[in-house]
RNA sequence: GGGUGCUUAGCUCAGUUGGCAGAGCAUUCGGUUUACAUCCGAAAGGUCGUAGGUUCAAGCCCUACAGCACCCACCA
């Protein structure tokens, strides 16, 4: 048999060689002829940004690529694409921060340039680390969100959104980032507590010193009203006075509202233009006026007075200092505090007055928590995280950004009346910029001249199309029919509310159709030490050097050891222990070899089973149940370490040392021919390498298949499920023994010697057994001999 | 402030409907001439976060509390 298994396993060179077979053969093709029920999985497109990769990435991806090859063997038609998000800011932040560029320095078409270079390097660098992982996408199915189809399906996607009415332009206070200048959404922001000063500053009323409290003096000039609670009779005599601001020469009036919190600071808010969401409420509720004394970029302008030029920190310096000299200042006092960021560059956000475009979500709260029970959740209590964001949403979903590198907007603005001018479906894609309007007259004023919308779409607008993108990779449209909803959205914790939100709520709007059945979320993958993996730590072993070292099958071995939802420790221990399995398959299968040489497969043999073959059969059948259950629910972990106890501790330590004087039975043959085929394919999700090296070794010749991957997942053969009495009357004690449990008894027996006696009605010797064994033992079959 | 999850052997973690506390790694000891980049067997190692409760029986169910992680909210 030495030509047929060689003495030692090359990973490296045959992994690359079962990349190549399964690359010529289209094994992990979508059919488009078959007949079979469609399995489509809405693959996360990660941000080719993100181009430092490590342990979480391939935990990730494998979790959802168990959980396809499973379904694969199941007999679906899998439509497993990928995609990737390249467009949009974290494409723009990247280019900027790699080549140290500013957005106002640099010509679009160049910075559109670089961003291309960029994202091709970045997709090439996943597909490389996917492909050499043995993720089996489907190729051929793969986009870009800044390819033309996405660009097209996304401004589909606005257009009948507009027809729809579901969103609206409106000129209002917008999240602004000052650093990105653009606007932004509320799924864009990140907290951060910060250690700030809280600054009693004097305001007079009647030549009265009023102190207030703040974080933010520098908006003093910004300063539209004073607030206290109506409860406060601290401030009772205020009410219809106008309070002088400090350092700036005007007043303003001081209104009442029991939302203000009179333990907090000295009970007297200052209202601004707009420090923060609340600052925005009292001046819709009040209609206040506006002082807005920010540019777009952060910078104090004309209204700003003394502060103009500055940006923002050094305006909160200048303006301590000045009040300090005015005497103005009564006192600080140091207090950590909340902020909201931009999570793209970690500046702190502001509020700008800006036209934007918005999808109307705040109206749609109750249908999208409805939507959200009755998404089947993996696991389940995600759920909570999504209806917790749902419930504290503020804003309708803001999708302009005044940005570059994104999907154009499909609309002209009449010049003279602003009535909206969408494009024609039929058109798409376009660009406003470099098409004209598909009317010569506005349909409202008859005005000839027409401006294009130049700002671009926030990238989750895309990437929430990915549902009704991925059936358009396909010509057939009964099949794409087919595809959406799709059957499995897998994807990480953290964007739950982006993502996974946005895609709810585009689904819910075009169609009031739920975009996918089952939603699978998956946890971060952590450095040993539990620590979130960062390029700036350093603490990730490249994947190139794991691959090198363990090869795929093992680092697969590790990522099944992630239970869904959950974070999981890098371990380099559970590599090598997935190193050493494929190793122990290998092994195990070239033992196997010497048997089953030219051995034919015939069911209609009536085979003369020793007692030990009943055994392992049964234990195979059980594990084939459980394994099989537990990918149903996506539990890869658990179906793992089934299978790791049939084949490690029951078939290897047992029964292939039980029938080494066996060789030249048929029985035997056969036995090893079902377990080890059977074994094969229940690891063949996990491990396809080593799986498909063993089978086409050994099986391939016999089953027909051309891949093991292609191969029927093994069913439970109820002949082969034995009861516990014949269990108990073949005396291996090995399943249920009136209650006492089966591994227990197994894992104590010492099952060489006892075969090596056995006929069914010999009277064990139980000095074979350890004490507690004995006693456990004697119980059952009476006094020891 | 509200919520979710976690807390089990030195380490990393399993523990299905309540029924004699588990695996791997690490440690110690023994064995190994033929499938084994070793492998096999055994030992040792635990007040299952704390305190109550339900039950014949609780790691598991209930209540309270603590610590850790994350989500949401607060943000003057």
């Amino acid at each position: 048999m030495k030509e047929i298994f060689p003495k030692k396993y090359d990973f490296n060179k045959q992994e690359k060689h079962w990349l190549a077979f399964w690359k010529k053969n289209k094994i992990y093709r979508f059919d488009n002829q078959s007949s079979r029920p469609i399995y489509s999985v809405d693959t996360p497109p990660p941000y080719v940004s993100a181009a430092h990769l490590h342990a979480g990435h391939i935990m990730s991806y494998s979790q959802a690529e168990f959980v396809v090859r499973y379904k694969r063997m199941k007999g679906f038609n899998i439509f497993y694409p990928m995609g990737f998000d390249d467009n949009g800011l974290p494409t723009e932040r990247f280019v900027e921060k790699k080549y140290n560029l500013d957005k106002s320095k640099i010509s679009r078409s160049d910075f559109i340039k670089l961003c291309l270079k960029e994202t091709k390097t970045g997709a090439q660098n996943y597909r490389d680390l996917w492909t050499s992982l043995g993720i089996s996408v489907d190729w051929t199915k793969i986009y870009s969100t800044i390819n033309a189809l996405c660009q097209k399906v996304s401004q589909w996607s606005f257009i009948d959104l507009f027809r729809k009415g579901k969103v609206y332009r409106q000129e209002e206070p917008v999240l602004w980032c000052p650093f990105c200048q653009s606007a932004l959404a509320q799924a864009d922001l990140e907290d951060e507590t910060v250690n700030s000063s809280l600054n009693y500053i004097s305001f007079s009323v009647d030549n009265k010193k009023y102190p207030i409290a703040t974080t933010r003096p520098e908006l003093i000039p910004a300063c539209v009203a004073i607030f206290a609670n109506p409860q406060d009779q601290r401030y009772f005599s205020l009410k219809n006075k106008k309070a002088a601001i400090p350092l700036f020469d005007y007043s303003v009036p001081v209104y009442f509202s029991p939302e203000v919190d009179p333990k907090f600071g000295t009970g007297l808010v200052m209202v601004c233009t707009w420090g923060d969401f609340e600052d925005i409420k009292k001046f819709k509720e009040f209609k206040l006026p506006i002082r807005e004394v920010l540019n777009q970029a952060g910078e104090f302008n004309d209204l700003g007075g003394r502060l103009k030029g500055l940006g923002i920190t050094a305006a909160r310096k200048k303006i301590l200092d000045d009040l300090l000299k005015e005497n103005l200042l009564v006192r600080q006092e140091k207090i950590k505090h909340v902020i909201n960021t931009h999570e793209r560059c970690g500046t702190p956000v502001e509020f700008v007055l800006a036209k934007q475009w918005f999808i109307k979500v705040l109206e749609s709260k109750k249908e999208l928590l409805e939507k959200g029970k009755k998404l089947n959740w993996y696991p389940g209590h995600m759920r909570h995280r999504y209806e917790s964001w749902i419930k504290g949403l503020k804003w309708d979903w803001c999708i302009s950004r005044q940005r570059y590198y994104g999907v154009p907007f499909p609309v002209w603005y009449c010049q003279d009346c602003g009535e909206v001018i969408p494009a024609l479906e039929k058109d798409l894609p376009l660009n406003p910029a470099e098409v004209k309007p598909p009317v010569s007259n506005c349909p409202n004023c008859r005005s000839v001249r027409f401006i294009p919308e130049k700002d671009v779409m926030d990238t989750w607008a895309t990437s929430s199309c990915s549902p009704f993108i991925i059936p358009e990779l396909v010509k057939n449209k009964k099949i794409r029919a087919k595809i959406f909803p799709n059957s499995l959205r897998p994807q990480a914790f953290e964007i739950i509310r982006t993502w996974l939100f946005y895609t709810i709520v585009k689904a819910h709007h075009h169609f009031n159709k739920l975009p996918f059945k089952d939603v699978m979320i998956s946890g971060h993958g952590l450095d040993e030490k539990g620590k979130k993996i960062s390029k700036r730590l350093g603490n990730y072993i490249k994947p190139s050097i794991l691959l090198k070292e363990y090869g795929a099958d093992a680092i697969r071995y590790w990522a099944t050891g992630a239970t869904l939802g959950s974070s999981h420790r890098f371990n380099l221990k559970e590599v090598e222990k997935g190193k050493y399995l494929v190793t122990k398959l290998f092994n195990a299968s070239r033992f196997c070899a010497n048997y089953l040489s030219g051995f034919k497969s015939r069911p209609e043999d009536n085979y003369r089973l020793e007692p030990e073959d009943d055994w392992i059969l049964h234990e195979l059948n059980q594990t084939v149940k459980e394994v099989t259950l537990a990918f149903e629910k996506y539990e890869y972990a658990k179906a793992r370490n089934d299978l790791d106890k049939l084949f490690w501790a029951t078939f290897c330590d047992y029964y292939l040392e039980m029938i080494k004087h066996r060789a030249d039975e048929a029985s035997v043959r056969y036995v090893l021919y079902r377990c080890l085929l059977t074994i094969l394919k229940l690891y063949a999700p996990i491990l396809p390498f080593i799986t498909e090296e063993i089978y086409q070794r050994l099986f391939r010749e016999n089953e027909k298949k051309i891949s093991l991957h292609l191969a029927d997942w093994p069913r439970p053969n109820e002949n082969w499920q034995l009861a516990p009495k014949d269990l108990k009357e073949i005396g291996y004690f090995i399943s249920e023994i009136d209650g006492i449990r089966k591994e227990k008894v197994a894992r104590k027996l010492r099952f060489k010697e006892l075969l090596t006696g056995y006929t069914p009605r010999t009277k064990v010797n139980l000095t074979l057994f350890g004490k507690k064994l004995q006693e456990m033992l004697a119980v059952e079959f009476g006094e020891a001999e």
